[in-house]
DNA sequence: TCAGTTAAAGGGCAAATGCTCAATCACAGA
DNA sequence: TCTGTGATTGAGCATTTGCCCTTTAACTGA
């Protein structure tokens, strides 16, 4: 234990190898390798990490290990405005996808956080890339959504943009079966099979939630989708407390194509705040995601509700 | 530098390969080499040992014993970093200190091995306690010691600050004098008298010593105290093989308060290195110091010569 | 705009490390 | 004394890590 403890000294505050060590401890290669092992094992030796990221990483860990994601983010929460911190990460991880020389196909729910995303993007040209709306980018009556993350992501990089000019959600069955038939529309739903990773919201279904607010439903869908037990949406398709897709009139009706779950792509969101926790657990637990980018405040209570 | 922390944290607590953090951080596996290489340089993960080595021990008791001691540390330090061990441990001991809630007073010497410790030091937020230079902290030519620890340590600890904005010996006895005039210059000495502790390096006095190589003293200078039977010097102050202090005109351009002998305040001094040992042998003998942190070569050279 | 300079990224390789497994050793019980 | 049991050791090998060096990207100043 001794020279467990010596080992531990020489190797990691020494910065020795452990073939020195072996040689100051006159004992083979092997047995030094075993001691550094044991100091370590034994917790003779401490590793601290001071920083204030630290909690963070802990947290990405957890909930990746948690729910099975391939990726997952925690921002440290400091200031009032959660949203500009996920979209900073979220930029960052965007970046990547993006950097990418080979072309490739991105697909993108709306919102508010995404769009704080593309804002924090630094501009980039890749010409090369092709950037899908997931999501009927026009309300109701006809305007396009604010929030659109597919036109203003492709304005910044070059890239060539598919939007997919149609409300959220068609008016009628007849009024969808039209819809598809157009070029566009037909366009963006075959390419949404090619992409490479879809970057989506989480958005809660609660009485004016954005997606009331910003006149993608009205109430009365609200209410319907309210009684069929949904509690959130992702790329406008509501599913329950345990993330399975809800049966609804509504979505006989819904313009995008639905996530398949498990997901086929890599399927990141990018959500977090105390009114969309429901929502994104409910996500996770269906398995709707493979990543997820969220704030540390989020992160906690996922991981403790969970 | 986030990326650097994550990395380390993944590396050191996690216990990652390298390649699964190049996945996990979107990275490539040489980019994750470098963060956590830089963790380590920049000293954000940091490594303790909680183990006490019996050979150590061993040592530590002997000179507590033999130089009547109230604190004493051997590091197993045998490498040609002497200082970065002798840092950790020192780190230690400081953190002892700073853990106080009762606000303290504390004075600080200079050198290269005091400011490897406050590199080591975890971040600790204590306002409460007063940090003072007990040696002047600027050069000859008026430039800042780049070895002051004051400074350093009150900056990382968010403590007050108390600098001896002087140099660290007058160039005549009417500068002293002018300068002891100043606030400052009374306000941090009249401080160090309330020291609850002071914590020093130990310097030796020879051609090319630090203390002539930074620059407090010239060729002259140095010539006139190795004349005068100089061989250390404790926050400036020479003395001689038996540990008294040498008089000399010098000294009385000196701009920091003389230690007394035997220290009014514990008085710990970090150093090692066999260019040392001669040094620290005499500042035991005069019993200048009520502490001490060396590595395990100095201390058994120091009591095998005692 | 373009050449010159500097920093960063990645390929590739040698050194360091971790791990498996067969050989050896210590020891208890017949 | 012999033998079985289990722990310990070090050889050998696969993986991981550190580092050099070339390539690439970014930036600066004319």
């Amino acid at each position: 234990m001794d020279l467990a403890a010596k080992a531990g000294w020489y190797y990691y505050i020494n910065g020795d190898t452990q073939d020195a060590i072996a040689r100051k401890l006159q004992v083979s290669r092997q047995a030094a390798q075993r001691l550094v092992a044991l100091a370590v094992s034994e917790k003779l030796i401490k590793f601290r990490l001071d920083h204030p990221i630290a909690e963070c990483v802990a947290l990405t860990e957890a909930l990746r290990d948690r729910f099975r994601l391939d990726y997952a983010d925690v921002t440290p929460d400091d200031g009032p405005d959660v949203r500009h911190g996920l979209g900073v990460a979220a930029a960052a991880y965007l970046e990547q996808l993006l950097a990418s020389q080979a072309p490739i196909v991105l697909g993108f729910g709306t919102g508010r956080t995404l769009r704080a995303a593309v804002e924090e993007l630094t501009p980039i040209n890749r010409p090369q890339h092709r950037i899908l709306s997931l999501v009927g980018n026009m309300t109701g009556d006809g305007r396009a959504s604010p929030f659109d993350v597919a036109v203003r992501l492709a304005d910044r990089t070059g890239a060539q943009c598919y939007p997919m000019p149609t409300p959220v959600v068609a008016g009628s069955i007849a009024e969808k079966e039209l819809l598809l038939t157009q070029r566009s529309v037909e366009t963006v739903r075959n390419l949404a099979t090619q992409a490479k990773a879809f970057v989506v919201g989480v958005g809660q279904v609660c009485w004016n939630a954005p997606i009331q607010a910003d006149g993608f439903l009205d109430e009365a869908e609200v209410g319907e989708l309210l009684d069929a037990g949904a509690v959130g949406e992702l790329i406008s398709w509501p599913f329950d407390a345990d993330g399975a897709w809800i049966k609804s009139g509504i979505v006989d009706r819904l313009m995008g194509t639905r996530p398949q779950a498990p997901p086929a792509s890599p399927t990141i969101a990018v959500a977090g705040g105390p009114d969309k926790t429901q929502a994104i657990r409910a996500a996770l637990h269906g398995g709707l995601l493979t990543g997820l980018i969220t704030d540390k405040a989020t992160a906690e209570t996922l991981l403790k509700g969970a």
